[in-house]
RNA sequence: GGUGCCAUAGCCAAGCGGUAAGGCCAAGGUCUGCAAAACCUUUAUGCCCCGGUUCAAAUCCGGGUGGCACCUCCA
């Protein structure tokens, strides 16, 4: 598999340290609210590369944090006049609704910050005593990032330059010895969480407990860290800083940055307020919608928010969703010679390999979506022929299952069964039809209708779905 | 000021030097008692503009124009 990596700005042939296990780690959610829908693009693309890298037969230990304790988090428990930890309690269980419902895989480790704290007091000791950080008196423990020679080698900002572009932005330098320091641990402030250290009390700084984490559960070099594009600079240059200077070590061999969400050509964000919630969308469409719409572009490419878009999206799935139902109805049923079966079956190998053909460049789910489409199309022409066995149908449903849920994507919807009241009314339509009497026949499929479920007549029989 | 990214049909979108995938929408047709689902057909002699390289460019190079992002909390 080829995978785009920032550090190198090229497309890189993906190679594991060790063969067919993968370490990879993404920045997960500050859990201070419910998560907006350019916060929700990281969680399902690299779900959706975890996924992928099983599929192709990898071992993947994937770790997702939770940033717990934070100025936002701070806030808002400020606000409310609760804990620090009640919010993040809160908001980590929301966030597992949505993250569930978007079909997110459970990371192999989903660690607080707040419960690394060893982990943290511990990293920040080695950059003390390897000299790269230094202690600002009442203020913190601050990183010396002219300490560290490769500064700047995945944002590809020079540290003079960083200097300069501070023009009209006025940051706070005081007691820093270069713009750019920036903090490990800052020291406790009046009625702010705070945890023992060498240095005093206080609380990690934001960029340190990525580092802590990922040592502490994944070691000092992994395969693939992955994030938004705006994690670049500062919080990955700074990880990288901090874990190299102090491990000794790469830190990650191949860094993978998802584009924005955008609104109107804007980035969606917190601060601009443009953002949607996908527990606000989740009323409009279904979570599986939005996932599928996040898939359909490349992930290093920006997508466009919009109603219409959603809209065009859901139609697409439903296209694919509908193929999977009405297979699912017609096997066994389905009285076909085989003599089609052939061209089904080599239709299916194809879409197979052209899916890991464009999943192994760079995460294609675009291009896979396609395959998948075109697999679509040949699975309703083999079955509206009338010509292929059962055998062949269900080779096709499996393959279709298969390559939708490489990507996350269910097309089985949950079987309640159909209630007996219901196929009652379907057998009395058919009868009616029978009779020729068609206005019979229409007004009980309307009556189905208004109690949830759809009809169709089939060659194979009318096929009863829950709307 | 520094650093990147992007511009393809009505909308979305892939394409990474070999002659424009796919989806949505729309129109027409086939099937159906009618629907639904599905299938077929139509929809960019052209990929922002101007140069250049090449037998060949949406794809590479140079120069424009327009948009976005990062350099500050941010996915």
């Amino acid at each position: 598999m080829r995978l785009y990596n920032t550090l190198t700005r090229t497309k890189e042939e993906f190679k594991p340290m060790v063969e067919g296990h993968v370490k990879m780690y993404a920045c997960g959610p500050t859990v201070y609210n419910y998560f907006h829908l350019g916060n929700a693009r990281p969680f399902v693309t690299f779900d959706t590369l975890r996924r992928y890298l099983e599929y192709r037969g990898y071992d993947v230990e994937f770790c997702q944090n939770f940033t717990d304790i934070d100025d936002k988090m701070i806030n808002r428990a400020n606000e409310e006049g609760v804990t620090v930890k009640d919010i993040a309690d809160r908001f980590i269980k929301e966030y597992y609704v949505d993250a569930d419902g978007l079909n997110c895989k459970r990371p192999t480790y989903q660690p607080r910050a707040t419960e690394s704290i060893d982990a943290i007091i511990g990293l920040v000791q080695s950059l003390m005593d390897k000299g790269y950080a230094y202690v600002i008196e009442g203020d913190g423990v601050y990183y010396d990032v002219t300490k560290f020679k490769d500064y700047g080698k995945l944002s590809h900002y020079k540290l003079e330059d960083l200097v300069a572009g501070g023009g009209e932005r006025k940051a706070s330098y005081e007691g820093k010895k270069n713009p750019g320091d920036f903090a490990v641990w800052k020291f406790k402030k009046e009625g702010e969480p705070s945890w023992d250290s060498p240095w005093g009390e206080g609380r990690p700084g934001w960029h340190i407990e990525c580092s802590a984490m990922i040592k502490k559960y994944l070691g000092d070099t992994i395969d693939i860290h992955g994030g938004g594009q705006d994690l670049i600079f500062p919080h990955h240059e700074n990880e990288i800083a901090q874990s190299e200077a102090a491990n000794g070590c790469p830190f990650a061999n191949c860094w993978v940055h998802n584009a924005f969400v955008n609104v109107d050509g804007e980035k969606m964000s917190k601060s601009l307020g443009n953002f949607f919630t996908i527990r606000d969308i989740v009323k409009h469409f279904p979570y599986q919608v939005i996932r599928f719409f996040i898939l359909s572009g490349h992930y290093r490419m920006p997508i466009n928010f919009s109603d219409e878009l959603l809209r065009s999206a859901q139609n697409g799935l439903d296209r694919i969703v509908t193929c999977a139902n009405n297979l699912r109805f017609v096997i066994g049923k389905n009285s076909g010679d085989g003599s089609e079966d052939e061209l089904l079956l080599s239709q299916i190998k194809t879409a197979g390999d052209e899916f890991i053909k464009v999943m192994d460049d760079d995460l294609n789910t675009a291009d896979a979506i396609t395959v998948i489409f075109n697999l679509v199309r040949d699975i309703n022409t083999a079955v509206a022929s009338g010509k292929v066995s059962d055998d062949a149908l269900k080779a096709a449903l499996d393959k279709l299952v298969e390559l939708t849920g490489v990507l996350g994507i269910e097309t089985e919807a949950e079987d309640d069964g159909i209630p007996s009241e219901i196929m009652e009314l379907v057998e009395q339509r058919t009868a009616a039809k029978k009779n020729k009497d068609y206005a019979e026949a229409d007004r009980i499929r309307d009556l189905i209708t208004s109690k949830g479920y759809s009809v169709k007549d089939t060659p194979q029989g009318p096929q009863v779905e829950k709307l």
